[in-house]
DNA sequence: AGACAAATGGACTAAATCTGTCTAATTGTC
DNA sequence: GACAATTAGACAGATTTAGTCCATTTGTCT
């Protein structure tokens, strides 16, 4: 959808509050009433354009995590996706907990859902990997569940500590070399 | 001014219309009560705003004129300083032309009086420099006045074209090279 | 040309927001 | 406690916005 493609970057830059359906038609290159034909209301298009950006990123992880490499990198490659699909963009705002705020007032369902849909997808990743020998799941005496959970949550506390700053690469990259470390069924040194 | 240092970015992000002077007074960490203290009127801040970085850029471009180099390193940091201080935080800007707009129509004296006391530097500057025998004029026939034109003319240009693209510091250091070439009193290659 | 659907400009009301002003209460300082 | 500075909050009036509606225009198809 054009409209929605326009739309999400003009909440990024001014926030929900400050953005008017004038500054959306506009940024689409339509008029006021022809988006009132598309879309209810305000509310309806930040809806609308969160789902759509939730449904391209999972749509892109999913293609990510079926690449023929090594489980860490196709994690590392997912992990990569979701945080520059869905949370490097709000970060980049100048109103990003405004945004974060109407997005779960508005769109708490879709993020929750992809939220959920990402953990599975890293989970059934990772057991396939340890059924097949790739990992060692012995050593962190866990389920892929919860492996992929901490993984999440270390990604949503990256995000909570480095903001839009360049280091949430750094740190992310880290997390994946630990993860990598030790879950590998051969020691790394020895 | 502490109010008007917090007050430009926040103009600069959403535009002097989506500003409002409860924005202001937050980005300041004050009252909106305590703002109209200081201001009377929104355009009261910006055209303080306004004044104070004309003010401050211009200091910083004399204190560069008086530099113990060249003319031509001389009047290089002069208009870098200039750029930096009151053309690229506006191109900056995603509203850059609406506060443009703005700017000339709550501070054209300012800005008109900063854009003559500069072309007054840059001709003192090299009208100094040709009785010194540092540059030849003669070989472009002209007055240092009309040279200054010449330079702030290019340079708004460039803005012009550029925008906000780093390739505005390169076009503004060929125009340095070509000044460079054109008034040294001994030919370049021979 | 004529028929048809989609898009538009513009008008409109009600609701929301913002401005600029004011006062009583609060805060911090001497 | 006295004092000045700052504040929260209320307020009226002006402006902006949301959402709806319709007559007109635009583009497409036959």
């Amino acid at each position: 959808m054009l409209i929605l493609d326009a739309a999400l970057p003009v909440f990024v830059r001014y926030g929900f509050r400050k953005t008017t359906m004038a500054d959306i038609a506009r940024a689409a290159g339509i008029s006021r009433a022809s988006l009132y034909l598309s879309f209810s209301s305000k509310e309806d298009v930040f809806r609308a354009g969160s789902a759509r950006a939730h449904r391209q990123t999972m749509t892109e992880v999913e293609v990510a995590l079926k690449a023929q490499v090594s489980v860490f990198d196709r994690i590392e490659a997912a992990v990569t996706t979701f945080q520059r699909g869905l949370i490097v963009p709000l970060g980049a705002s100048a109103d990003a907990r405004e945004l974060f705020e109407i997005n779960m007032a508005l769109a708490a369902d879709i993020t929750l859902e992809t939220r959920q849909r990402f953990l599975d997808l890293i989970s059934l990743a990772l057991r396939e990997a340890a059924d097949k020998g790739e990992i060692n799941l012995g050593a962190v005496d866990t389920e892929p569940a919860n492996l992929a959970g901490i993984i999440l949550a270390a990604m949503s506390g990256i995000k909570e500590m480095r903001g839009a700053e360049p280091g949430l690469g750094d740190d992310t990259r880290l997390l994946m070399r630990l993860l990598r470390a030790a879950l590998s069924p051969r020691p790394i040194s020895g």
